[in-house]
DNA sequence: TAATTAAGACACCAAAAGGTGTCCTATTAG
DNA sequence: CTAATAGGACACCTTTTGGTGTCTTAATTA
C-alpha cells in the first residue's frame, strides 16, 4: 500500500493493452458485468478477472455485486497522476519539433 | 517491431520507476554516459543498461559512442502516445470532481 | 425443485522481468 | 608499455506476470 491508498503503481496498471482496453471498454458505459467484459477478450474469465482486480488495486475501477454478478465501473482519477508526470516532458517534444521545423525552413 | 517502428511499447518502458528516474535524470542535461547514471542507483551497471536498452527500443533515448563511454540522450517524443491517450480520460476524473463539489454545495 | 449461470478461489505452468556476477574488448591515463 | 576504466555480452537466478483448468458457492430461471 502506498501513499495514495493504492496497492498498485497505476503506470504499472496501465502498461497493459488489456487493461487499457477495459478501461476504454467502462468508458462507455456506466457500469458492466465481468461476464459482459470477457466477451472482448479472447482470453477466459479468470483472466480478464485478474486483470480487474489488477486495476481495482491501482484505483482505476470500483466493483459491486448485483444479483449473482460482478459489476465494475471506471475511475479515472487516478490517471491524473500519469497525465501531471507526462506534461513534464511535453516542453521537450514541443521543442524538438520546433527544431525540426527551423530546420526545414534553412533547407528552402 | 511496431507500426511506429518502436520495438517496445512506451505505456511497458515506462511503467518501471527506475526507468522514469532515467529519463528524469536525463533531462536535466544534454547527454550522460552510463557510469554516470549509475551513480544515482542502488543496482549495478549491468542492470541500468539493461533499463537504457527498454527506454531505447521505446524510442524514448537515443545513445552514442564517445570515446570508450556510451552517452544516452533523452527522446520526449514518443511520450505524446501517452499524453494523447490519457487526455481522453481527462473529462472523466474533472466530471468526477464536479460531481464531489456538487455534493459539497448541497450539503451547506 | 432442478438445471443453469456468474464468478470467486485455487493450483498450476511457461515466459518475461529484474536483478546478479564474470569475462572480454576498447579506450584512456600514468 | 602498463594499469585502470567504460561498457558490451553472457550465463545464471528468483520473482512476477499472464494465462490455463477445476471446484465450489450463490443466484436465477425453467
Amino acid at each position: 500500500m502506498n501513499e495514495k491508498g493504492q496497492v498498485r503503481d497505476v503506470y504499472d496498471a496501465v502498461a497493459d493493452p488489456t487493461r487499457r482496453k477495459l478501461l476504454r471498454l467502462l468508458a462507455d458505459v456506466e457500469e458492466l458485468p465481468l461476464n459482459e467484459l470477457t466477451v472482448h477478450f479472447q482470453m477466459g474469465r479468470t483472466a480478464v478477472s485478474k486483470h480487474l482486480a489488477i486495476l481495482k488495486e491501482a484505483g482505476l475501477v470500483t466493483n459491486r455485486k448485483v444479483g449473482r454478478e460482478t459489476r465494475y465501473r471506471l475511475n479515472a482519477t487516478p490517471l491524473k497522476e500519469i497525465k501531471d508526470w507526462v506534461s513534464f516532458y511535453e516542453g521537450f517534444w514541443k521543442e524538438r519539433i520546433a527544431k525540426l521545423n527551423l530546420l526545414l525552413e534553412e533547407k528552402k
